[in-house]
DNA sequence: AAGATTGCCTATGGAATTACTAGGTAAATA
DNA sequence: TATTTACCTAGTAATTCCATAGGCAATCTT
């Protein structure tokens, strides 16, 4: 599987954002509780977004998390990355992973780069505005 | 990950017959040594295969396995959902797994099904025969 | 300055999955 | 009958996933 709860929970997090709008802090209590995700997980999570500079976040009463740009600045695959890591369907093409010592020879190697290729040019042509949109 | 050493290893395995050609059977040792993957673990791969029906088996001396039809009639797609389960990106599309409770409001489940199309259209458009030509 | 509220950090743990390994049983051939 | 091969059932170390626990740090209100 390619996105595990971690990636799922960022995304509907940052389409929660996106759906109340504003630029108030949202207190992850909230956030949690409206989504009914575990606070303690979703903390690790909105750390992880806010280091890498996707929301804002104050301390203390008042405080919270915010967006820092519009919905459609954001797209589905840079969160995806950031949460989860990679998103290569296979180790072989992974950055990070052991270089396989069939590289040089595999067979399957130019399709998996490909498929990597296409699931992100997947994932960067949508926005969390879009998904803010899209119902079934 | 999508795609683990299971269905790479079965892959892998269906290209190196599908590159020896004829009809005599290989026994699973030769196979295992020539693409250098452990025996023991090669074997369940085989056998799944074989109760499939992707390849023919035989036991005893002059025994082993071979391919049943010609490499083109082997999408990588049929051998992947065979050996892997299901290459949803995500549990909540794939079959079996319990049903999600957001399904219903869910802003990314259209995103997901796409994806899985795409994903699965990709590997059904290619055959052993395409892997068999395919070089770096 | 004190206390409440909120985010941040480190460590821990159960459950599931992955990638094997071990050892036996069944079928076919020489 | 003995050998060769596939098939079946268990077990296991390592890793990842999905959290949980508890304290520390920063900010605001009073």
């Amino acid at each position: 599987m390619i996105v595990s709860t971690k990636g799922r929970y960022a995304l509907r997090v940052m389409v929660s954002f996106a759906r109340r709008g504003g630029e108030e802090y949202i207190p992850l209590k909230e956030i949690a509780e409206a989504e009914g995700i575990s606070q303690k997980y979703l903390e690790s999570i909105m750390t992880t977004l806010s280091k890498a500079g996707f929301v804002d976040a104050v301390h203390g009463k008042g405080g919270g998390y915010r967006l820092n740009r519009a919905p459609e600045e954001y797209t589905v695959g840079s969160i995806l990355k950031l949460t989860e890591g990679s998103l290569s369907a296979v180790s072989c093409t992974s950055q990070g992973a052991a270089a396989c010592s069939r590289s040089e020879c595999c067979n399957a190697l130019p399709m998996w780069e490909r498929l990597d290729k296409m699931i992100n040019e997947f994932f960067e042509g949508i926005t969390i505005a879009d998904l803010l949109q899209e119902m079934k």
